[in-house]
DNA sequence: AGCACGCCGACT
DNA sequence: GTCGGCGTGCTC
């Protein structure tokens, strides 16, 4: 009998498709095609690209194989399905575009973030590009490479001995817990050429592939970072032991085509190290062996502004079991997560002490506090305390340079109408607008921007009044005190661009910018012997938000901050000022002992007792209507629907309760807080996913207030 | 997400 | 009497 010459293919279309439905599409094709093909379908009258997850020739047996999907299917001959006449594939656009391990990786997404497959596959998929302008690395950048290709490296046995560990030892998944210059890199970079050279251990199924080639042509690593502002100096770090071509670099502000190249490269094995953000955990890795968290404790790793509201961490850690691979976190200030699960012999915990240069430990930094309190009565219209000023003007003097941190862009935090006194908000958003050098108002949260002559909306005047502090307003202090020095200025706003933030790296590096001032960004890991202060400008800023997670934000900004001052080069203790209106915040005990361990034993007991990571996993949910009626009831019916479930236990409900940014966009919010332990059922996840586009699921948040 | 079908206000 | 508002609902 001749073979049938229908066969029928189910299809995740790329788009945004309600997660209630179903995630799958089926068409018809003239022959089987893999798992994790791209193709292009019709779907209502359009043509979408989707990704193959199974075909078979087998129409009467599918009801075996999905019994959900296909249960009623009475598919006859004539190709009818569920009454609907289905339609052919469109065009076959590439075979095993996924591997199935891209596959296996993109349903867990799919699963444990509760977002439809279609969404979360779409980031697997780069925007394709007509393969004209295929740029390599910029010649810049390999000229960078080739200069420091010569630097010898001698691991101290501290370090030898994390190295032998992580490629020798059977477990897979490691903490790296060492201060700022206690030589995290080096041991990253160690393991990495030794597993690339064939040594350690294999972790799975690898043997019987070695036959013949060298091991070391398939070996790929992955170094995840959380800022792509850290990728320049990664780029030195490993050209070390990487050819620029066996390099690839993956951001969000690279172009679509260096994207697409970056992606065949690793595709055809040609990469043997990546080197990216979070996103770079969507790449089609051929024989990943080992992957790096570097400063693990970094909540950019998480994607809270969009679906899929993935954690990179914690697909990267399934990414290595999927692979069997190893993956080492690293961190001067782990995740309390992650430092708990270490304690708790999850992860091997590797310490490493501080480095020493010849015989010679570099300094602690020396933090101190500036009592801004006594400084007010002083002088309340200056942000800068004597004592910052006076280490700067030190530094300076010696030709150094001075790091200056604030949480705040902008001129201030916040303005008060001069005339009613009635703060200055967005007209879209429970916000306060905040006023730029410019002379106008902007809101942080959607893209509203005053008029030039901005009036009260309550009195109709036109004096506003200041209130708080911003990088721009330090900005021009400091250049009033400095005025002969060069003073930058860098955050989200003015490093729009990846040129605009290399150049200020270069310059910075290079010693021709004297003091730079920032947001939280420049506190992260740009490593600058020269630096020799840190001033701290609004440090009770840093533990304001009243959030579970605040505090651990907070000490990991000023650990990181102080570790800017810390290079085992630079031989003498650099300083760091932390200008405080409350130093009686018994937070800063711990900070100024430079004490990990105190701080989190408090951190966890607080956690314990309240119920929070890592002992009960969270789900924030967030609704968003057009009217306040209108979230308030529909927060209402969500709540009512999941008590009314009855579950065990082990599940925590908040009622809904309004969040610190309680309309957003015009939107008003509701939020509901799901708090559980060990998976989270079966029945709950049925009606998270029946949630309409107006809600947000975000598992294991970033914060919940 | 798109794009349709579908049932109520201001126009030729 | 029609053009069109965007409210629900389906897409193999």
């Amino acid at each position: 009998m001749k073979k049938p010459q229908k066969y029928l293919v189910n299809v995740v279309p790329l788009a945004r498709l309600p997660l209630s439905g179903r995630q799958t599409f089926s068409y018809e094709f003239e022959r089987e095609l893999c798992a994790g093909t791209l193709v292009s379908i019709p779907l209502s009258g359009r043509f979408l690209s989707g990704i193959v997850v199974d075909s078979s020739h087998n129409f009467n047996g599918l009801g075996k194989t999905h019994p959900a999907e296909c249960r009623k299917a009475a598919f006859r001959r004539s190709g009818i399905f569920h009454g609907v006449k289905l339609k052919k594939i469109a065009n076959v656009l590439e075979e095993s575009f996924l591997a199935p391990d891209q596959l296996e990786l993109a349903k867990f997404i799919s699963d444990y973030y509760v977002c439809s497959l279609g969404v979360v596959l779409k980031f697997f998929v780069p925007g394709r590009v007509k393969a004209r302008n295929l740029k390599s690395l910029p010649r810049r950048q390999a000229g960078e490479i080739r200069n420091n290709a010569q630097k010898k490296i001698m691991l101290t046995r501290e370090q030898q001995n994390a190295v032998d560990i992580i490629t020798k030892k059977n477990n897979w998944k490691f903490l790296l817990f060492g201060p700022a210059s206690s030589g995290k890199t080096e041991v990253y970079i160690h393991a990495i050429s030794k597993i690339s050279a064939g040594g350690g251990s294999q972790p799975k199924a690898d043997q019987s592939m070695a036959g013949g080639k060298n091991q070391k042509s398939k070996c790929q690593f992955l170094v995840l970072l959380p800022e792509l502002t850290l990728t320049p100096q990664a780029i030195e770090r490993y050209g070390v032991i990487f050819k620029p071509e066996e390099m690839v670099v993956i951001h969000s502000k690279i172009s679509k085509g260096e994207l697409y190249s970056g992606w065949q490269k690793i595709k055809s094995g040609q990469a043997k190290i990546i080197i990216g953000t979070r996103m770079a955990v969507f790449a089609p890795f051929k024989n990943l062996k080992l992957i790096i968290i570097d400063e693990e404790q970094d909540v950019s790793f998480k994607q809270w502004d969009m679906n899929p509201r993935y954690d990179a961490r914690t697909v990267a850690e399934k990414m290595a079991e999927i692979h069997g691979a190893k993956i080492v976190r690293g961190s001067a200030t782990p995740g309390i997560e992650s430092y708990f699960r270490a304690k708790a012999g999850e992860y091997e915990l590797l310490t490493l002490p501080k480095l020493q240069i010849a015989n010679y430990t570099s300094p602690d930094p020396n933090i101190v506090i500036a009592d801004m309190k006594k400084e007010y009565f002083k002088n309340p219209k200056n942000d800068l305390s004597p004592l910052l000023v006076a280490e700067i003007k030190n530094v300076l003097e010696r030709k150094r340079q001075a790091l200056v941190f604030i949480n705040r862009k902008g001129m201030s935090s916040f303005s008060l109408c001069a005339g009613c006194g009635i703060l200055v908000s967005c007209p879209n958003c429970d916000r306060a607008l905040i006023q730029n050098s410019d002379g106008y108002h902007h809101c942080p949260h959607c893209s509203f921007r005053t008029e030039i002559f901005w009036k009260c909306k309550k009195c109709q005047s036109m004096q506003m009044k200041n209130v708080g502090t911003g990088t721009q307003k330090i900005e021009r202090q400091l250049k009033a005190i400095f005025s002969s020095h060069r003073i930058e200025v860098s955050d989200a706003a003015s490093d729009r661009t990846r040129d605009s933030i290399e150049k200020t790296y270069a310059d910075f590096m290079e010693g021709e910018i004297d003091i730079l001032i920032g947001t939280q960004m420049i506190t992260k890991g740009w490593d600058n012997p020269n630096i020799e202060v840190v001033g701290i400008i609004d440090a009770d800023n840093l533990f304001s938000l009243p959030d579970v997670f605040t505090d651990q934000y907070g000490f990991n900004h000023i650990m990181q901050a102080a570790g800017r001052v810390s290079r085992p080069e630079s031989q003498r203790a650099g300083t760091v000022v932390l200008q405080t209106y409350k130093p009686e915040n018994p937070l800063y005990k711990h900070i100024l002992n430079r004490d990990y361990e105190s701080f989190f034993s408090m951190e966890i007991e607080k956690r314990k007792s309240l119920g929070y990571p890592p002992f009960l996993r969270i789900i924030k949910l967030v609704c968003r209507e057009k009217t306040a009626e209108g979230v308030e009831k529909e927060a209402k019916r969500m709540y009512d629907e999941i008590i009314s479930l009855k579950a065990g236990r082990s599940i925590l409900v908040s009622p809904p309760y309004q969040p610190l940014v309680s309309k957003s966009r015009n939107l008003y919010r509701r939020q509901i807080l799901i708090r559980y332990s060990g998976k989270l059922e079966l029945k709950l996840k049925k009606i998270l996913s029946g949630l309409e586009s107006s809600w947000i699921i975000d598992t294991d948040p970033i914060s919940i207030s």
